[in-house]
DNA sequence: TTGTATGCGTTATCAC
DNA sequence: GTGATAACGCATACAA
């Protein structure tokens, strides 16, 4: 393990001052043009790297932005965080991940963790059952800046990124009802989260805009998991028949492609017996059979918009910081689990 | 932004010397118990930090360690992930996650990226296309630990952490063979990943000892994603009946889910005019109907494998680090896409 | 059990 | 254009 190499050794080695070398390792116009070349070229050869830590101690900024996602494993997520390492990367920031798994206490000690990494600002999507935000208090307090995306939280601190779900969903209740049905079931995430009762609303909305009774038995809030969409299909296949829904809207592709898989599997027709439509566009929307009618969510586009957001704040004058909400187009794709041949 | 609490501050407040504090916040035992609590609660009031900069500053540890992925939005890396977090926290690491996009270009500035931040170790997969290992020499050079998972390469370098593909390949198509399928064609992955190139070695020697012929023809390298599994759909519809594979075995799930439903919406039966054997055990797996035969690759063990391999480097003397090659276990799981009325 | 003194590598301020 | 110097906050060797 040997020594690493620091300024002070190229300034040695070129007989400069450290002063010097920092300088020139920035390409600071304030050095002879020679010179930075110079050291550019020994550094090379020293094999010399840039320390972040006497850095950051030295500037107290860490040029890193941390997120905080429920979970990794869903398109939707890689997308956005795709958009998001476009964006901070060409503004030279880090970003450091995190995953709450969907639970609250680990949520808490993400953004603890997070706040000790001391990251320059936070980009969060909330977990299922977080109930309030007091655990991002230290951030306020300090006010390190703080942007929601999907599932956000009303506050006046800080910048949210969002879709509009009530009318998204409503687009997607509205479709089910315009091929004739008329006892559309929801599978709804929890009622904490705007993006899920938003959801919800929007639902609510279209079936009273096209006079259909709201019927809470055919509501189902879960956690819209592998077997929440079973048990929501086992649910269906206990009522009789007249009670059955002749449509499902879920409030994700998860759970009603399982839902639906299960349902068919016990011979019931997609379609034409229970119609389909779940929302994300995930990639098991497109191999399920048949195709699932779902909601374009634009991840990239998301995650563009929070880091965007956030850089901009980072950037600018932190007291004039206030609550923005963005809200991004989303998009009804019909595909076959919604189309009835009239 | 008020300035950050020290120990320099908690130790004016206690009258103690900075040098008690920073004894006293790790729980020194060489600190009385008193001071330690008195320590620990001030703290707590002024709302003192830890500054890992400064620390790591002084000790040249970072306490994290790098991985590198090629993408996260698997179940399979998403369970690893998990292998690897709970590993890794257990013994007070931090993680920091990147993806290559199976971009060797990327993943090489991703390798730079978490040498020049001084992880103390690195975990990674490598992208498709990566030929060689240049790109990892100054971890080599600075004896900073390595290990390999899941796409490795040879080196006496570092620790693998793998299944045994070949065994894995051999008996999928070895279960196809014996549903008696005769003509069965294998969509691969990179040759230049040993995961995927002794996937086909399982597939040959099946072959062989089955007595059945290798067809070239049969075999199709490529990406393995969405769109490669509908080419390999169309192109076995573009073969006459007669050369058609009367089954499929596919390195990885997404490609064989594809290539299935294509090849269903054009009315070839699933298993009976072809059969299909995946490889990884996805949630897609599970939707897609009929239900993918596939291997349960154990991620969230090779994780936990992984990460544990390189802490016990880091515990251990560096000097006495050496190639191990761990092989983990994986099951053929048989379901539906592969079961013949024999 | 506690204190003193010093250095980790960088950068900003001030001087030349 | 370049140099000297003083922080940044922490942890340890050594002393007491």
């Amino acid at each position: 393990m040997h020594k690493d190499v620091t300024i002070y050794d190229l300034a040695r080695e070129l007989n400069l001052s450290p002063a010097t070398i920092s300088r020139g390792l920035k390409k600071s116009d304030a050095i002879n043009k020679d010179t930075v070349s110079r050291i550019l070229s020994k550094a090379e050869e020293m094999g010399y790297r840039h320390n972040n830590f006497a850095s950051n101690l030295r500037n107290k900024r860490t040029q890193t932005i941390g997120i905080i996602v429920p979970r990794l494993n869903s398109y939707f997520m890689t997308s956005v965080l795709a958009g998001i390492e476009d964006v901070a990367s060409k503004e030279r920031y880090n970003i450091i991940i995190s995953q709450s798994l969907e639970k609250k206490e680990l949520e808490k000690s993400n953004v603890n963790t997070m706040f000790n990494k001391r990251v320059d600002g936070l980009l969060i999507s909330l977990a299922y059952d977080t109930t309030d935000i007091s655990h991002l208090q230290p951030f306020f307090d300090k006010h390190i800046p703080v942007v929601f995306f999907d599932r956000t939280f009303q506050t006046e601190e800080s910048t949210c990124v969002v879709i509009n779900n009530r009318d998204a969903a409503y687009k997607a209740v509205t479709h089910l009802i315009q091929q004739g049905c008329k006892r559309i079931m929801h599978l709804g995430g929890s009622l904490l989260r705007d993006t899920y009762s938003d959801r919800l609303k929007g639902y609510r909305q279209a079936l009273e805009d096209n006079n259909i009774y709201y019927d809470d038995t055919l509501v189902q809030i879960s956690k819209l998991g592998e077997q929440d969409g079973i048990d929501a299909a086992n649910y269906i296949l206990s009522l009789n028949k007249s009670e059955r829904p002749d449509a499902v809207f879920c409030a994700n592709d998860m759970s009603a492609v399982y839902c639906m898989s299960h349902l068919k599997e016990q011979g019931i027709k997609i379609p034409d017996d229970i119609a389909f439509a779940g929302f994300n566009n995930d990639a098991v929307s497109r191999v399920i059979e048949p195709k699932l009618t779902t909601i374009d969510y634009p991840g990239y586009n998301i995650g563009e918009a929070a880091a965007a957001g956030l850089l901009n704040i980072l950037k600018g004058d932190v007291t004039t910081m206030k609550t923005t909400r963005l809200v991004l187009q989303s998009t009804l794709l019909i595909r076959d689990s919604s189309k009835r041949r009239l």
